[in-house]
DNA sequence: CTGAATCCAGATGGATACTG
DNA sequence: CAGTATCCATCTGGATTCAG
């Protein structure tokens, strides 16, 4: 009980969910694709967030010597264990949009 | 990806999830049941994400006709669905605690 | 017992501008 | 490109009190 708290600390925030699945769906993703994929987030909130997942050791920052500069996000092997509760909370989304939502009504994405 | 949200969306607060555990553990479960079982929540926020829980159609409310009126709470059949994820997420804490925090350094609980 | 109402501090997060 | 800094509105959530 108190282990399901402690996944949900690490998992909090607006955004932290969706930044994993972004990253590992592509397997190496820098910070501008980031940007890109999380529909709505912030320059500002996406580097919070991804500073919060650094520090909890499930993505890896590396920084590559281009011109300009470009950083590069990745799971860690850590990070990876992640994939099942990702597809699942996939799996559970579109099962309860159906349930609840229904197909018919759109939700509305921005 | 955005399924992810959805599903993120219905469980986000900061309780949602030990109060799914909570109720699904015992089957059924009343209003100051749930206020002890999760730790540290008010009855405000209780009562809050219990309604909200209650629109998402993932627990079903019940008053009971006893003196002085008890409260009743249980998972309703969708709701049920989201047993795979916190078994999941359950295991995934305990990982993660494992890992990150290490066995020896115990979280403070409150 | 189960909540709703009020009050209020602190956290969250967007917009914008700026740096290396 | 990848952030950081600042400002500021809104949201979150605790404490307390009240009501059916």
């Amino acid at each position: 009980m108190r282990a399901v708290q402690d996944a949900m600390d690490v998992l909090n925030g607006k955004w932290k969910i969706a930044i994993i699945s972004s990253i590992c769906c592509y397997g190496k993703r820098r910070f501008s694709d980031i940007l890109n994929d999380v529909n709505g987030i912030s320059n500002r909130m996406l580097s919070k967030e991804l500073k919060e997942l650094e520090i909890n050791q499930l993505v890896k920052r590396t920084v590559l010597d281009t011109q300009p500069i470009t950083v590069q996000y990745e799971l860690t092997k850590h990070g990876d264990t992640l994939q099942t509760i990702i597809t699942n909370l996939t799996d559970w989304g579109i099962v309860h949009r159906k349930e609840i939502v229904g197909e018919k009504s759109p939700i509305i994405v921005e």
